[in-house]
Formats: structure tokens, C-alpha cells, sequence
DNA sequence: TAAGATTATATCGTGTGCGATGTAAATGTA
DNA sequence: TACATTTACATCGCACACGATATAATCTTA
């Protein structure tokens, strides 16, 4: 690299980074508009979609998020109706947070929205090995980080 | 992809975007936190000592930043002494943001950050053409939803 | 088993992001 | 030149992120 590049934005690998997630996740945001939840609520149901009934600190290490942003996430998605948090009776330290019967149908309506945002511009200029190659390499550089 | 797996969190793109840019963000902290500045503050500095003294508008644009946020910031910015903000006289609707003396100096302090970043495992695991190939396809999806 | 360590969750404070709205300066237009 | 429109910035409200701290339940171990 240039000397006294290494500072310029373009060189950075985080800044790219942290724009390209920004910008992808406002795509998100008028499809996630009509079922009234924001994108990081989204992420807490399709985790409970996948498998419902965990523990906030699990819900946490798959989205990679901690209790104080997950608490109060989750009292809203309660407030909603889409979940429900109960105390484990096994471990009364545990908190249990399940999908409501509401929170289970919305799945349906939530089905549609991975396709829309893939037709939608949001990686339509890369093939689908280049995207495949990208999600590897997201990946590879979460688990050096995390 | 197989049957109802495209709600699955793995098969999504946004998510691993979202956690990498967060965790790489977070890695820059303890760097960050000896010159007392966040992740968007640097971000703003970066934009300065790239090219000092622009409005307002013009950072917002080259960091994808709206002023809702970058106004905020800026005052954070200008009380801790890195920058000042005058109303500009050609055009009184701008404002103008310059580096201070100790915000053009505190490049020198900063100019080790993206080193220290590369070998911290930010990328270590990935070769060079691979972050190259990374980073244009992060700044092609850019272009695609800015 | 009593005391210390660990675990699971919650709370607090600060700093973003961002949609929506407000306001003053500048520009366009009839 | 009046007047509508646009532009640049600021403000407000809400929802994250996250470091730091608190608290209760569980586990460890002497």
C-alpha cells in the first residue's frame, strides 16, 4: 500500500463493511415495515423459528448479541405478542423465550422476504458462486473474530 | 436451496454482514479507546484528514451518514477539541467542519490503527487477493443499494 | 455444609442510526 | 419582485449495541 494511504477510507476493510451492512439491512426495512418489527426483532425470530424455546443467553450466542441488548428486544417482541418469556422452573436463573401462536403464524407472512430482498438489487450483481464466496469469507472472518 | 430453509439464518446474507461489521468494528475499540474516539468519530476524522474542511452534507455522502447523525457526532467531536464547525459566509445555510490543531495531530496517533487491525486476526486468515476480491464486492453491493 | 466463584439475566448510561419534522437560507419561476 | 420549491442543517423520538454494574440462583470446593 501507498505510503499514507493506510488511513483512507477506501483502504479500510471495516468501513465498506459496516456501510454494506447498514444499507442491506434498510432494504430490509420496508418489507419488515408490514409486519411491524425492526431488523434485529427479525433476526430473534428466525431464530425461534428455527428452534423455538431458548434460554436469552443461546438466542444470544447465535446472533452473536448480549442480554443487555437482548432484554429489552425481547420485552418489546413480548409487548407485541409475538413471544413469551418465561422463568425455567429447572434453572430459575434461566429465562425461556418462546414463540406465541402469533409469532408462529407470522413465519408465514415473513416467507416471502429473502427472495424479495435477493430480487431487489441486494446482490444481483454477483453470481451465485461469488455470493457463496462471499458468505464463506463473512464467515471465516466471524470466527476469527468472535 | 432446499424447502424452507431460506428463512434459516445461515442462508441469509444480511446476517453475517450485520454480526462481522459489528464484531470488526469492536476490534478497533481498544485502539480507538486510547485516542478517546468511537468507530463513526474515526470514521469522521478518517474523512478529514483525507480532506479538511467540508460541510456537513459532503461527509454524510462520503459516509453514507445522514445529518440526524452526523450532527450529533460532530458536537461530540467539537467538545472534546478534535474539530470546529463554523456557519459558512458564501453560503450561510452550511456549516462548515474543520480539523483543530489536536484533531490534525491525533492522525499521527491513529496512523498505526489499520496495521494493528490487519495482524490482529482481522483478516490474517484471509490472503491478500481474497480481501481485495472482498472488499470490491462489498463496495459493488454499496453502489447497488446507495 | 458454608463460603466463594460462576452463571443467567437485568439495569444503566452513552453513543449511534434513522424516520419524521422543523427552520432558515438560497434558488427557481411566473 | 413575490412566492413556491429546494437545500442544509438541526431536533425529536425510538430502537438498538455495548461496557459496566447489579442481583439472584447455581455450582465448587474446602
Amino acid at each position: 500500500m501507498a505510503t499514507g494511504t493506510a488511513l483512507h477510507l477506501e483502504n479500510q476493510l471495516c468501513f465498506p463493511l459496516y456501510v454494506a451492512s447498514r444499507l442491506l439491512t434498510k432494504a430490509y426495512a420496508p418489507l419488515l415495515d408490514e409486519l411491524d418489527i425492526t431488523y434485529p426483532q427479525y433476526l430473534v425470530l428466525l431464530a425461534l423459528w428455527e428452534s423455538d424455546r431458548q434460554p436469552v443467553t443461546a438466542l444470544g450466542q447465535r446472533l452473536y448479541l448480549d442480554t443487555n441488548t437482548l432484554t429489552p428486544l425481547l420485552k418489546r417482541l413480548e409487548r407485541k405478542g409475538l413471544v413469551r418469556r418465561e422463568r425455567s422452573t429447572e434453572d430459575e436463573r434461566k429465562v425461556i423465550v418462546r414463540l406465541s401462536e402469533t409469532g408462529d403464524q407470522l413465519r408465514q407472512r415473513a416467507a416471502c422476504i429473502p427472495e424479495k430482498i435477493t430480487g431487489a438489487g441486494g446482490k444481483s450483481a454477483l453470481s451465485r458462486r461469488q455470493l457463496d464466496n462471499f458468505r464463506r469469507m463473512l464467515w471465516q472472518m466471524i470466527e476469527q473474530l468472535g
